[in-house]
RNA sequence: GCCGGAGUGGCGGAAUGGCAGACGCAGGGGCCUUAAAAGCCCCAGGCCUGUAAGGGUCGUGAGGGUUCGAAUCCCUCCUCCGGCACCA
């Protein structure tokens, strides 16, 4: 828009009407019950004239695929706080279907998970029962919105017409191994009596309820993520529409080191020990292997050790501890000697072994050699217990001597045919040297672990394996699927997992041997049920596969996805997973799942605590949608949410500031209601194409779709509030050219309608016309008259803004001179120095540098 | 510590090398009204100066740099938010 004010005249002000009322009496906009009548109006027809439905299986459908993160269905009423992100998608999706393309924009429900079940424990309601009543209740409410989806596709998750696919999913993993069942270290979340995968149990709490996880010894169902892990690294710098932050934190997450493993013989088992480090240049100055208490090799290096019990004792100890105290920050190192040595390959030292609490099982091989000259955690521990520290990397010149272990770079030393070769070329050197001697070599390693997904909880996908005496863990054989999770499962919130009780889901017989056998009673992790669904959504009916590939080629994968932050690692770098998975395994052609990504900022409001912090019930800060509908209608609620400022930034709700915006749409129902008094419905069509109402109206277009396509909504209703003034100003105005007073009429309404769809819809029907806004086209803008005519150009002495003139556009650098040079406030300042250079940038601005 | 993002009026924010503060909230003045509410119009970053119109000057976290010109680009630093973190 341009940068000079438009004239803000209301419809009042230029006409002969006595000020009063805004509102004619009888407007729509008077009585809240015929504004929601018309609402409802609206959103009848518009599930009438099936919007947003898209026929996916038609071979020559295509088009844009918009998808919003499917919600959970909590008993809770949607408030303002969850409204943003479908407000955000329904604007996009009109104005995209407004420029007239295909937009697949379908809607579910993420129905599996622990609040429905720990509402069966309180209150005995069935998890189904329960849950498909919040989605009914939720579904009433987003019909309130306005909000267009196509139901023809819903999914809801926990329906076995859903589930079978997970199970079957899972089947086809199992046969490619990337399915499979381990003992292992694993955490526990002793609140939602489960457990749960390590993207789930960051910084040593559980992602639902923030309890501390314990760590156990079980054996679990595992996906193999790590499997993808560099392809889900690489895979990173081809999403160019996601955000950095979302990206890099999926960096963080995937933790990709470079470095060798290395073997130490250990004479006392006579094998070898594989440690992993990123530093192979400084073995001369490994000191000590130290092991993680939970490493196999350490019960066998403690035989025979005259204090055995104690050190195991100790052992014990500490895989006990949960992650939180072991991982905190600054926890104290604490370290045994196992008695036992190892012997340094490079250097033909013995070195002592031991274990420390600070060294992880789970990471590289669970075993470090200790370098304390030049790694800090190293250091600290070999100062506590007095290992010897060596320097074997010389510091480059300038580098500072008071740091007591040297990590950077620098030329190796006492490293025996090594010395004098830089840090950098001798890591490479001395994990070639390993490779060719058969004891490590080069290798790269990831902080990412395998994704543990069984669930010891019932309202979730039944693992589709059996147990059988004779033949192990046996899978479901594809035609017994689904697993149908039983409907009648004891809730007693004591003694583990319902199922376990089911005594008809629990036995069956062997798929293999025919023989006496037990299902698997673990469910799912819910976000197995969310790392597909949005293919689904493509074939919802398909009772032969989960998807259609066909379909899925011409409509997967998503264009663009919109949900909150809060997933950033979990759901979508698990989808990002069974991507791959599904691509390898013939179903789809592609690895990555969302072309585009945009996460919405959350909506926060002062809590009764005066601390501004995310809307929520728990907070006491949540603002209720039905009631501010109600009152306010959908239209304004839409308007405000999507004004609140930048939508990827977190924004703060004010109960006053709603009023702006209401009063732009009130003011908009207004003088359309005015136009039709004093013209009627007559078509119209403005006299002259380049009138400067026209460039206006032209602006108006252009910048409106630049906003809308840079997903700019707070500007864009910004910018719709500067237009509508001027439109006032036109019907306001007698002597006005009343095809041109229509045609920007009809424009506004047109660009208005992403952000306000039910009081658009009704005005352009009142003002005569026929076809819903939905399908009437988006306005087009010409660029040659999308400019003012006349500009006004800043003019600056020696960088100083000193005047302005106004000049016709594409003046010269010669006009533009001379116009300046008459202004006395320029020429004051012009006056006896001497012109050093002079700055044109055409239509803007003029600079005469002077000395 | 490492990685990512952000600091602009009383407030939300706009401007991505060219008139800082669009649009709105709250505020002030006016109109309308018996009055109020609602609505409409106008004003509105700080300081200095002037009876006024106006003029001057400073100003986008701090300091420096590049440029005719910097909120915007570069360097150093500070603060805040988010992620990872004893990951060898």
């Amino acid at each position: 828009m341009p940068r000079q004010r438009l004239p803000r005249r209301g419809v009042r002000q230029s006409g002969s009407r006595r000020p009063g009322r805004l509102l004619h009496s009888g407007s729509f906009m008077d009585a809240r019950e015929e504004r929601t009548a018309l609402e409802k109006k609206w959103q009848a027809r518009w599930v009438a004239d099936r919007a947003a439905f898209v026929d996916t299986h038609d071979p020559s459908s295509k088009g844009t695929y918009l998808l919003v993160m499917l919600p959970y269905p909590s008993g809770d009423r949607l408030h303002v706080g969850h409204a943003r992100t479908y407000f955000l998608t329904d604007a996009l999706h009109r104005y995209l279907k407004q420029r007239g393309e295909t937009v697949f924009c379908p809607m579910g429900w993420d129905a599996f998970g622990l609040p429905a079940e720990n509402f069966a424990i309180q209150r005995g309601i069935p998890p189904r029962e329960s849950t498909l009543a919040n989605i009914a209740a939720m579904k009433e409410q987003f019909d309130g919105w306005g909000v267009l989806y196509d139901w023809t596709k819903e999914v809801t998750t926990c329906e076995p017409e859903y589930y079978r696919w997970n199970q079957w999913l899972f089947l086809r993993m199992v046969e490619k191994g990337l399915a499979y069942r381990k003992k292992g270290t694993v955490n526990w979340c002793p609140s939602c009596l489960t457990v749960l995968a390590n993207e789930q149990a960051e910084g040593g709490t559980c992602e639902r309820c923030k309890s501390p996880v314990e760590q156990r010894e079980l054996e679990q169902w595992f996906l193999k993520i790590t499997e993808y892990a560099e392809s889900l690294l690489a895979g990173l710098d081809q999403l160019g529409k996601w955000s950095e932050k979302v990206r890099a934190m999926q960096r963080n997450w995937i933790g990709r080191s470079v470095g060798a493993d290395l073997d130490f013989d250990v004479p006392k088992l006579g094998e070898k020990l594989r440690v992993f480090t990123t530093r192979p240049d400084t073995v001369f100055g490994a000191t000590a292997m130290i092991l993680a208490p939970e490493h196999p090799a350490v019960p066998r290096l403690l035989e025979g050790h005259p204090e055995r019990a104690a050190l195991e004792e100790w052992v014990k100890g500490v895989r006990s501890q949960d992650r939180l105290q072991r991982e905190a920050e600054g926890a104290e190192k604490d370290g045994r000697f196992t008695g036992a040595y190892a012997v340094n390959p490079f250097s033909g030292e013995e070195m002592p072994i031991w274990m420390a609490n600070f060294v992880l099982a789970e990471y590289g091989t669970g075993a470090i050699m200790a370098v304390p000259g030049h790694d800090v955690r190293d250091h600290e521990f070999a100062t506590k217990y007095g290992i010897p520290i060596r320097e074997v990397i010389l510091r480059p010149e300038g580098a500072d001597a008071s740091v007591a272990c040297w990590t950077g770079e620098g030329t190796m030393t006492a490293s025996g045919p090594y010395d004098g070769m830089s840090s950098e070329a001798g890591r490479e050197a001395i994990a070639a040297e390993a490779a060719k001697r058969g004891i490590g070599g080069a290798r790269v390693r990831y902080r990412l672990r395998d994704w543990l997904i069984s669930r010891q909880r019932y309202w979730g996908t039944p693992i589709p394996m059996v147990k059988c005496p004779a033949c192990g863990w046996v899978p479901v054989p594809d035609d017994q699927l689904p697993v149908l999770l039983p409907k009648d499962a004891p809730f007693t919130g004591k003694g583990g997992n319902p199922l376990e009780k089911v005594e008809a889901f629990l036995k069956t017989s062997c798929p293999r041997c025919g023989g006496d056998a037990r299902r698997e009673t673990d469910t799912m992790d819910t976000f197995v049920d969310s790392s597909w669904y949005y293919l689904r959504y493509l074939d919802p009916a398909n009772d032969e596969a989960p998807f259609d590939p066909a379909v899925i080629a011409r409509w997967a994968p998503v264009t663009q996805y919109v949900g909150g932050i809060e997933h950033a690692i979990l759901h979508l770098l698990y989808a990002r997973f069974f991507a791959r998975v599904m691509k390898d395994l013939g179903l789809v052609s592609f690895e990555e799942p969302f072309a585009a990504l945009f996460n919405q900022g959350m909506i926060t409001r002062m809590s009764p605590g005066g601390r501004i912090e995310k809307m929520s019930k728990s907070r006491g800060n949540a603002v209720s949608l039905d009631p501010l509908i109600a009152a306010k209608g959908a239209d304004a609620v839409r308007a405000y949410v999507l004004f609140l400022g930048p939508p990827e930034s977190d924004a703060e709700w004010t109960d006053e500031q709603i009023a702006g915006p209401e009063r732009f749409l009130y003011r908009v129902v207004a003088f359309v209601e005015a136009y039709l008094r004093s013209h009627g419905t007559a078509p119209l069509v403005p006299r002259s194409p380049d009138s400067p109402a026209a460039r206006k109206r032209h602006i108006a277009v252009r910048t409106l779709t630049h906003d809308f396509d840079a997903f700019s909504f707070h500007t864009a209703v910004a910018h719709l509030m500067e237009f509508s003034h001027h439109v006032a100003g036109l019907v306001g105005d007698a002597e006005a050219d009343p095809g041109e007073t229509r045609a920007s009429v009809l424009t506004l309404l047109a660009l208005l309608h992403p952000i306000a769809p039910h009081l658009t819809e009704e005005l352009h029907e009142r003002m005569g016309e026929t076809r819903s806004l939905l399908v009437s086209g988006w306005p087009t803008f010409d660029p040659a008259l999308a400019v003012e005519e006349s500009v006004t150009i800043a003019i600056q002495v020696s960088g100083k803004l000193r005047g302005q003139a106004v000049l016709p556009r594409g003046a010269t650098r010669e006009e533009a001179l001379a116009a300046a040079e008459g202004l006395e406030a320029v020429a004051k300042w012009l006056e006896g120095k001497e012109r050093v250079k002079v700055v044109f940038v055409p239509d803007r601005l003029l600079n005469v540098v002077v000395k």
